[in-house]
This record gives structure tokens, sequence and C-alpha cells, in this order.
DNA sequence: TTCCGGGGAG
DNA sequence: CTCCCCGGAA
């Protein structure tokens, strides 16, 4: 097995390892192998972080092992006021709409059968990742006006046409040759349809754990993690919601805010998660300079005000993250 | 005008 | 880590 085999697996291993075990849970102890190797993988990122003391002012919550016979217990306490500040994102994004509501990759194909709609949805989530979702929304259906919303059409179409029809949406190359190759794997090995299982999407080139936990949410509405993008990973950072393994750290990669939220979210709470946070994101918790002076949640959030403007990004201090 | 981010691959 | 691409922000 090469070393993008193994990496594959090992990706496929942590997520069909993540069961609905939610506020507590008896796990075995090869729980905690997985999160050895996982550790060792994502330990390169150190990248832009600012490495040093993350005070998070919000309640410390480390992980409580109890060893009862041959079996660690791990308890994750839910952090305190998540309902509360859910709520009020709820309400937040009630008033006035964000991008992802009525363009995101869910609304896909909507109006195609079944099989159809979830190679429509695969294909818009393809081509959505890092780019807005308004121009992955005109994208879709300019395949569609094509006739090139069925795998069996864009085999049959040459790289560089599907290239030219996609050219808005970023990295256009890199994904018309993903999609067509998808799209290939889908006649020869799904009857034409997409893949049904995270393992079997993750296999596709080009998807990766945010794009496949997407897909089985919205294409075959059978959520087996949460999807983290970039929104939800920085907001789940910014709530105090996610540490790694073991720490009172904020998480480094979105894997990890994955696996630390999925420890005390409830369930339900998996797939609208996503689209709440992307909206919240887009519109008031933005990467930089965060409206927190008109956001609902202001009062509760541990990270409002706390980086609201950095110039800068030169002559930033090294060591004060927010919070 | 420059620069940065974003999901995933290599 | 870099590369892919381009819009939006500094």
């Amino acid at each position: 097995m090469n070393s993008v085999e193994r990496k594959r697996l090992n990706r496929v291993l942590e997520v069909n390892d993540e069961h609905p075990k939610q506020q507590v849970g008896a796990v075995p102890d090869i729980d905690d192998f997985r999160y050895v190797k996982t550790e060792a993988k994502t330990a390169v990122s150190t990248k832009r972080v600012p490495a040093s003391s993350n005070k998070n002012s919000s309640p410390v919550r480390l992980e409580k092992k109890i060893r009862v016979s041959s079996v660690v217990k791990v308890e994750v306490a839910a952090p305190e006021n998540w309902e509360a500040v859910l709520e009020g994102i709820k309400n937040i994004r009630l008033s006035g709409q964000a991008p992802v509501d009525t363009k995101g990759c869910e609304k896909a194909g909507s109006l195609l059968p079944p099989k159809e709609r979830r190679f429509a949805v695969l294909i818009s989530t393809m081509m959505s990742s890092q780019t807005k979702d308004e121009v992955t929304h005109a994208a879709v259906e300019c395949l569609g006006e094509n006739g090139l919303l069925d795998p069996d059409a864009i085999v049959r179409t040459d790289e560089a046409t599907l290239a030219n029809l996609i050219k808005p949406v970023g990295f256009y190359q890199r994904k018309a040759q993903f999609i067509k190759e998808a799209s290939r794997i889908c006649l020869e090995r799904f009857g034409g349809d997409i893949p049904d299982t995270l393992t079997d999407l993750l296999a596709l080139k080009g998807v990766g754990p945010k794009m496949a936990h997407l897909v089985m949410s919205i294409a075959w509405k059978n959520t087996q993690g949460i999807c983290v993008d970039t929104h939800v990973h920085r907001i789940s950072n910014r709530l105090g919601w996610v540490f790694r393994e073991g720490t009172k750290q904020k998480t480094t990669t979105p894997e990890q805010t994955r696996m630390s939220l999925e420890k005390w979210l409830p369930k339900d709470e998996w797939e609208p998660i996503n689209p709440l946070l992307v909206g919240f994101g887009q519109t008031i918790c933005t990467p930089l300079r965060p409206k927190c002076g008109s956001c609902g949640i202001n009062t509760i959030c541990p990270s409002a005000f706390k980086e609201a403007s950095s110039p800068n990004p030169k002559q930033k201090k090294r060591g004060l993250g927010p919070t």
C-alpha cells in the first residue's frame, strides 16, 4: 500500500470510528490509538498559528478518562451555554439572508429525480469548494443547460470543454479532471449513481472529509459526521466549542474540529450546524474583523471583541490568539 | 496595486 | 509545505 492509500485509509478509519457517542460514551482503548495516529499525522500543520498560549476563557473541559477494567470511558461535557449560543446564532440567521441560504449546493438539482439530483449534488459539491456559492450555482446551471448533469454525458465530454464550462469556479482545470474521473467511477462501479458511503466517497479524487460528509448529508440524507469547513472550524474555536485532544488548546485542523465537535454535539444538530455556521460566518463572524458589535451573542461569546481590529498582520504580535 | 484564503492532492 | 485560481479586501 502506498502512502496515499494509507493516508486515505487512515481517514476512513477515523470517520468510520466516529460513532454518535455523545455526552457520555464508553469507548474502547482502540479509540485512543486512533487519536495517536491522527495527532501524528496532523502535527505538521503548525504554520501561522500563534503557537503559544491560548488562554481560553471558556470553562475548561478536559476529557475525563476513567479506567474501568479494560475499558476507558471518555466523557466530554458539552460547553456551558452551548444551547443558548446556538439559539442565539439561529436567531441571528433568521433575520437576513446569507449566500449559503439560497445558493448552497443542497439546492443543486432540486427539481430532478433522486438519482440525478444526487449526481448534481456531488458535482456541485466538487465545484463548490473554494468557490463562492453564487458562482458554483451558476456553473451547475451551465452544466445542466448543456445536459451535463449526467455521468454518461460528462465522460463523453472532453476535459478542456468541461473545464471551459466551469471556468468561473476556482481551480477549474483540476476540478474538470476530478469531475470527469468521478463520473467514470460512478458509471463503472455504482451503476451511474454516486457512492453511498463515506469510504467510497473519500476514494474519489477531489473529495475530502468536508465534502464527503456534506454529500452524505445532502445527497443521501444520511449524516455520518459533521461537515467542517473553514467557517465551522473558525467559529467553533472562537466559541470555545472544540479543543485538541486532551488539552484546552484550539484545534488546528478541520478534522480535529470535527472530531471534537462530534464528541458532544447532539447528532440531530450535525447536519444543520454547517449551514448555520457558514451563514453566520459569511455575515457576522467573518474571518477578519468579525462584526461583534452587531452580533446577537456578543455577551456570551468568549471571543467577542477580542480580535476586532488587527490591521497590520506583519506587526501583529505573536502569541495572542483570540481569546 | 498586492496579497490572501480556501479543500484537497501531492 | 506548495500548487491550483480568482474575488474581495487591504
